[in-house]
RNA sequence: GCGGACGUGGCGAAAUCGGUAGACGCAGCAGACUUAAAAUCUGCUUUCCUUCGGGGAGUGUGGGUUCAAGUCCCGCCGUCCGCACCA
């Protein structure tokens, strides 16, 4: 035992002795409430970084926080381990993908340890170890059996410089979220996952956990699923049996329409007649259409509309008007028909296009004007049909010009015109999403090989499970050419078909490692399951989540999949509830100065403003590393590191070890009995009232998840008893207060920096550490409450005096005391006084004319 | 372009409900200790004026509501984030 701080030394002592008792680990039976705390699991690419430690930080403060406070604190971590790098790494270098991960893997979980985060190691898992990939070998041949998982034909998001499929989020902005690389569409057979099925609970659902998500996540989730409400409408084309069906959520504009554009895509441009110069034409545009769709780098320009006349003829169903079919870029064939209404008063690319290619704009919808009408009663809506046509006009309003609909508001026509063209036989309401099938299939080695046998005789067959898992080849040739390494590996291709026993081929993509992260935390929970991916008993008392925490970059796929793969779980019968995580944080980044700039980035290795953990261990300790990121910003916000913040961290640290030193000979001589004074000096009080005051406030900031204030709070606790000698009120101070002091900070400490707490502990007498000898201190109102108030008081809403009082002060003696004030009343002294406000215990406000 | 969030000292920030703006820390300044420095401790630290009692201004900006606005409402400016023709 020492009196001055080193925190290397205690470090590895508690380290030592948490893992020597198993402190951490978790029986899942223990009969105390469970609270289940998780950070997203990391990728092994060998190092931590300051975004991980910060995580891992918040992470266990909060599992700290709930142990002390008597919960079963599930807090568990494990490996994203399949994925491009390690794939890389092998191309590259020439190492085995295995080898490499595992390697990085070890290092990491070493400067985890390092960093004294109490994790339940006994749970780790890793997504590229047979005993985890079975199981998610094991859910896609249930999803296959029910048509969740499909094969199909399709355009896919290609990275040219990785040469690899990527998934719409993937390759969200046009380019490659890794490399950055612009993406291009190639022709591919992929496997996908129905989550479209899905859509629209996963909208339905987040009523369920907005309360409990940030504002921001919840909106883009639902902005992903992009659920959308309107009709569709069916034109017959003139001199032809196909129909074109539109999508609009306008169907009250629909007498505005004068012309209808399809996708360069669409069928109906394939009845064109053969050989006819204008379906040359067409054929032209619409290859030049894709051609232009797949090169496309800046995406942050939108291009400009171009169509082309098809000839064809139109008929709106509504009023029997003929209308031009044009084809143009600006339809997507994959979203709603893959045809539009062009409505050019009332749409805004409608209008661009009408206005280059002078096609007729008519308003059908006029502004409402309110009237009041001379009673006052009523608000009478009237028209004002004068709008500048200049620019569309998208606002709801009154029909005009729509022949029997004129005169109805859009609101009332929206659903009015659609259960019309219901009735009618050309249409009706509908709802559509942006959402797209899930894409996961992948040309790759280091990924989960999709069970699936492909037989000539009996087509795509699973995999029974009793061969589960599908293991993965030890090595393959990284040939680089986009094609899976595992079809140059034939001991893995080359198998007999399960139905029929005769010769077949393994299929050889792997599956998107986002699979591998859609239910690790479920599998945390009975990790060495060998018959089931878990035991639903379980996981019916331990999942939901109660507070997940990772960086915001997952706020859509991650956390997208999860949703939808517990709701597919549920569907499976494992389950019984729709969604996973009750709680969610998202952190925001940690930055770093770039060097000789003013410019703050996240840190990363290319900028070469990384800061590495270990570095950070080594100089300060682990203790003052966390607490450092824990105070600096607000857990959302973005967080400047800073060297002279962490030593900030490290003098509090070494504040909190001296006024532990300082006190402890006397605490222990005193022994444990109350020393508690009758007549409890004003010192006493005061050092009571800070204490309790404390933990209250840090009682509630912990469930807040507002640890910055936190650990002001700690730093004021600490400066009140640090005070009690450096301003010689020691003596004053009852002994059992200061020790009620000092054990509360030294308990509320152990969150941000476990090490240091656990020593001071021990120091104060108690062995067998914080966890067996220690609880989260429960504040007393009374104590907390003051019994001196400072009142400040204002003349017309200007802070002119003080005065002081009680809690038992009445609002008369408050409002008295206030006017007879000497400041107050040389600026009320000449002025009438209109009135007098008291805000009872807080303020008085006397107002003068 | 569309949508959203935000704007507080030199810096990170704090401010349950509309009720003392700037807690806590960093940086800075002054002092103590020291041969000296570091470390540590003490004090000061929004800004302007001051006869040193105080007084004025102040939460991007301009209005409004209110006894009272960082907080609520409207306009503008700025920053950041999301989306990328989704009909």
């Amino acid at each position: 035992m020492n009196e001055k701080y080193f925190p290397e030394e205690i470090e590895k002592k508690w380290q030592q002795a948490w893992r020597e008792t198993r402190a951490f680990e978790v029986d899942m039976d223990d009969p105390r409430p469970k609270f289940y705390c998780l950070e997203m699991l990391p990728y092994p690419s060998g190092f931590l970084h300051m975004g991980h430690v910060r995580n891992y930080a918040v992470g266990d403060a909060l599992a700290w926080f709930k142990r002390l406070q008597g919960f079963n604190v599930l807090h568990p971590i494990g490996w994203d381990s399949f994925g491009q790098p390690a794939e890389q790494a092998a191309i590259k270098r020439g190492v085995n993908p295995r080898d490499w991960t595992e390697q990085n893997i070890a290092h990491m979980r070493g400067q985890m340890q390092r960093l004294g985060i109490s994790y339940d190691w006994s749970r780790e898992i890793a997504a590229h170890r047979p005993d985890y990939y079975r199981w998610d070998q094991w859910f896609f041949l249930k999803m296959f059996e029910r048509g969740l998982a499909y094969k199909r034909q399709s355009p896919v998001n290609w990275c040219p410089r990785e040469e690899t499929v990527l998934s719409n989020e993937q390759s969200s902005g046009g380019v490659c979220w890794r490399c950055g690389t612009p993406t291009t569409k190639k022709e591919i057979t992929q496997w996908f996952v129905r989550i479209t099925k899905y859509a629209e609970q996963l909208v339905a659902d987040l009523a369920e956990i907005e309360a409990g998500w940030p504002e921001k996540v919840v909106k883009r989730q639902r902005d992903w699923v992009g659920r959308s409400e309107g009709a569709y409408v069916d034109f017959a084309v003139q001199d032809h049996d196909e129909k074109i069906r539109i999508f609009t959520t306008r169907v009250d504009t629909i007498f505005g329409a004068t012309a209808i554009v399809v996708a360069a895509e669409h069928p109906i441009l394939d009845t064109l007649p053969e050989g006819s110069a204008l379906r040359d034409d067409v054929k032209q545009f619409a290859a030049k259409v894709k051609a232009e769709r797949a090169s496309r780098s800046d995406l942050t320009v939108e291009e400009e509309k171009t169509g082309l006349n098809t000839g064809l003829l139109a008929i709106n169903p509504f009023n029997g008007e003929t209308l031009p079919v044009w084809v143009a870029n600006y339809v997507l064939m994959d979203y709603g028909a893959g045809a539009v209404m062009s409505v050019p008063a009332h749409d805004e690319r409608d209008f661009e296009f009408a206005t280059k290619y002078t096609l007729p704009i008519r308003q059908v919808i006029a502004r409402i004007t309110h009237e009041q009408a001379p009673t006052g009663a009523d608000v009478v809506p009237g028209q004002d049909q004068s709008i500048d046509m200049r620019e569309a006009f998208t606002d709801y309003g009154v029909l005009v010009n729509s022949g029997g609909w004129s005169g109805k508001l859009s609101q009332d026509a929206l659903r009015e015109m659609a259960e019309y063209a219901e009735k009618n036989g050309f249409g009706g309401g509908a709802v559509t999403y942006r959402l797209r099938d899930w894409g996961i299939s992948r040309q790759r080695f280091w990924g989960a090989p999709v069970p699936i046998i492909h037989c000539g005789k009996c087509g795509e067959v699973p995999v029974p499970e009793k061969d589960l898992p599908v293991m993965l080849p030890d090595q393959a040739q990284f040939t680089g050419t986009g094609e899976s390494p595992l079809a140059g590996v034939p001991e893995f291709v080359n198998t007999t078909c399960p139905k029929c026993g005769g010769e077949a081929r393994r299929d050889t993509d792997t599956m998107d490692t986002f699979v591998d992260s859609s239910w690790y935390f479920f599998r945390y929970c009975d990790p060495r399951n060998e018959s089931a991916p878990f035991d639903p008993k379980v996981i019916a008392k331990w999942i939901p989540v109660d507070q997940y925490i990772g960086g915001d970059s997952h706020a859509v796929m991650h956390l997208i999949y999860t949703r939808f793969w517990t709701k597919m779980m549920r569907d499976l019968g494992l389950i019984s509830f729709s969604e996973p995580v009750k709680k969610l944080l998202t952190q925001g980044m940690v930055t770093n100065r770039i060097e000789g700039t003013d410019e703050w980035k996240a840190m990363s290795k290319s900028l070469g403003n990384g800061v590495d953990p270990d570095e950070m261990i080594a100089a300060y300790g682990a203790d003052a590393a966390r607490l450092f990121i824990l105070f600096a910003a607000p857990v959302e916000n973005e967080l400047r590191w800073s060297e002279s913040g962490i030593e900030g961290a490290v003098r509090f640290l070494r504040r909190v070890w001296t006024i532990v030193w300082q006190w402890r000979d006397r605490l222990l001589a005193a022994g444990n009995e109350a020393v508690v004074s009758d007549a409890a000096d004003s010192a006493t009080r005061a050092l009571r009232r800070k204490t309790h005051q404390t933990i209250a406030r840090m009682t509630a900031d912990f469930e807040k998840l507002d640890l910055n204030t936190n650990v002001a709070a700690l730093m004021e606790l600490s400066n009140a008893v640090g005070d009690l000698t450096a301003k010689g009120t020691a003596a004053a101070a009852d002994l059992s207060a200061v020790r009620e002091a000092i054990e509360a900070l030294v308990i509320m400490l152990t969150p941000m920096a476990p090490h240091t707490a656990e020593e001071l502990w021990e120091a104060l007498g108690h062995d067998g550490g914080l966890l067996q000898t220690a609880k989260w201190p429960t504040a007393d109102a009374d104590l907390a409450r003051k019994d001196e108030l400072e009142i400040p008081v204002q003349v017309n809403g200007k802070l002119r005096s003080k005065i002081m009082a009680t809690p038992e002060t009445t609002d008369e003696e408050l409002r008295a005391a206030a006017l007879a004030d000497e400041k107050v009343r040389s600026f009320t002294e000449g002025h009438e006084i209109v009135k007098v406000i008291v805000i009872p215990q807080r303020l008085v406000n006397v107002v003068v004319r």
